[in-house]
RNA sequence: GGCCCCAUCGUCUAGAGGCCUAGGACACCGGCUUUUCAUGCCGGCAACACGGGUUCGACUCCCGUUGGGGUCACCA
């Protein structure tokens, strides 16, 4: 195919941020574009304004540009197919629908969601399914408006041809749907606005898209979506159904983990993009990780750039079957994407996590993020660091003491850590070049001399120094904060154990 | 429930009829390295859902069963 026939698109709702199932959607439509040299739109479905979160587009496009994926029709960049956003594309729709009303396609009917309801659940109570039944005569069109006109609440409905819908998908192979199975759906909602199912088809037909790739859910949809073509004259798409991806559970992922979590006292599953954002993973990972949830370069190849898996990418590698979302693998893919990744790439990326979570971190200078980074090397998410970096932004006079660390390395055999802690406050006054080389002499010297392990040394000391026994490794850890707050930091150590004791 | 989709280690997957004694990665287990946490290194455990065909030969093809999922809105 000539490249530039791609044209593919993400097309979601703004309900509020990128959801990782979306992003997933987002990710192959942009490695298909991308592969092929063609167009990735973004175009916006609002056309349900009871559900419209203020500010999610602005969320929406914050999340996909923080992943890199970068939309070359949509919102804020524009293109010759706009506009982007469904509600501003009234006109085109009752266009369309006018032209569906006039060959006799397309139909007003008069139930109210109501009586609709009422029909549903008397069916479902005599346990079989219902099929909204055609009027016959239909209402014509001039009674249509005329109950419109009168404040009736019309819809119009789409009048489902006679016969079996064959979808030619591209990872499913032909799924046929049975006549019996379709009926006609509503396109036009009795406030005027199309219905998702007609705007999504006239506004692929209208932006030129060539490939559909959209996840499996909507494969039922797709029969509808193709009797609309046909009855428009539209051409059909290429469709590309890709497998749902699910907790590990097999659960839905859903927004609404984070709430239950949050009810049970657990820490809350990252679902949306902006989740494992905030939460520090890195894009790259995220990603990575994603692309290979349902496709695969084949062969071993698993870590990739974003360049990379578009340069391998394919359709007919993409599987049909559904697949769980292990954190644990993306853990591990953005433990090694972190020790991969160039240090000013870190340093941008670790303090983008700070500003998403408006972290203590941000009061620090490049410099000493950079070095933090660079003595936490084999760190796994940009929380970690912020976890080993807290005693760094916390006065030297409000650090709080983890009374199981202090137990463990300062008080236990008869106060030993505090001993060695005295011992050392010596030496290490005495110290003039307060960098990690002296010290490491110092403190290897003296266990050397007194036959003692390191640990005997390095633990009172971290513990003094950050309240825990988490850090980075000692020497960093006092240079880092200096001498004189490290001293400060282990004479108070010192006065708070006597003030206990 | 009807219709539709799917089915290889716990998880993501490789596998396009003989390359399979089924490979990789994560997780897990064991060991090593290490001043903490985390890395890193070495080793191990672990799967073709089941039953019929087709074939000289089936993880690979066909059918069925079972299991999982999706969908049945004036939501998208």
């Amino acid at each position: 195919m000539a490249s530039d026939d791609v044209r593919v698109r993400f097309a979601p709702s703004p309900t509020g941020y990128l959801h990782v199932g979306g992003a997933r959607t987002a990710l192959f439509n942009w490695l298909f574009a991308r592969h092929h040299g063609g167009t990735f739109v973004l175009r916006i479905e609002d056309t349900d304004r009871s559900r419209h979160v203020s500010d999610s587009v602005a969320k929406i496009t914050d999340d996909l540009r923080w992943l890199g994926l970068d939309w070359d029709e949509g919102p804020e960049v524009g293109g010759d197919a706009g506009p982007y956003f469904q509600s501003e594309r009234l006109a085109l729709y009752s266009e369309q629908t006018n032209r569906l009303l006039e060959s006799g396609d397309a139909y007003f009917a008069m139930e109210s969601p109501e009586e609709l309801a009422a029909m549903r659940e008397s069916a479902a109570s005599e346990k079989r399914s219902l099929r909204y039944a055609r009027p016959d005569p239909l209402p014509t069109v001039a009674e249509g408006l005329a109950a419109r006109e009168s404040g009736c609440g019309v819809t119009i409905r789409f009048k489902m041809p006679d016969r079996d819908i064959v979808v030619n998908d591209l990872v499913l192979g032909a799924v046929r749907i049975a006549q019996e199975e379709l009926e006609d759906f509503v396109i036009q909602k009795s406030d005027g606005w199309p219905t998702y199912h007609f705007a999504c088809v006239v506004d692929d037909a209208l932006m030129r898209i060539s490939h559909v790739l959209r996840g499996q859910e909507h494969l039922m949809n797709t029969p509808k979506h193709v009797a609309l073509q046909a009855a428009l004259g539209f051409s059909v798409p290429a469709y590309a159904h890709l497998p749902i991806i699910f907790n590990i559970d097999g659960s839905k992922m859903s927004k609404r983990d984070k709430e239950k979590a949050l009810k049970k006292g657990l820490p809350p599953p990252e679902i949306d993009v902006h989740d494992f954002r905030a939460a520090g993973y890195l894009p790259e990972a995220l990603l990575n990780f994603i692309s290979l949830l349902g496709w695969n370069p084949g062969g071993d190849r698993e870590e990739m750039t974003l360049d990379e898996t578009a340069g391998l990418f394919s359709v007919d590698r993409i599987g049909s079957a559904n697949a769980k979302f292990d954190r644990d693998k993306l853990v591990a893919f953005n433990t090694d994407w972190n020790a991969r990744v160039s240090a000013e790439r870190s340093l941008a990326g670790l303090k983008d996590f700070a500003a998403v979570n408006d972290a203590a971190l941000l009061s620090l200078s490049d410099d000493a993020l950079t070095y933090l980074l660079r003595v936490s090397q084999g760190f796994r998410t940009f929380r970690d660091i912020e976890g080993k970096a807290s005693f760094l932004v916390t006065p030297d006079d409000a650090i709080e003491y983890d009374p199981k660390a202090v137990k463990k390395v300062l008080a236990k055999n008869d106060d030993a850590g505090y001993a060695m802690l005295e011992s050392l406050l010596g030496p290490l006054e005495a110290t003039g070049d307060w960098a990690p080389e002296p010290l490491e002499a110092l403190l290897t010297g003296l266990c050397a001399s007194n036959g003692i392990k390191l640990g005997a040394v390095a633990q009172p000391l971290r513990v003094a120094v950050t309240g825990s026994t988490v850090s980075p490794p000692i020497y960093d850890t006092l240079v880092i904060l200096g001498k004189e707050r490290s001293m400060n930091r282990i004479r108070r150590a010192l006065e708070l154990r006597r003030a206990t004791a």
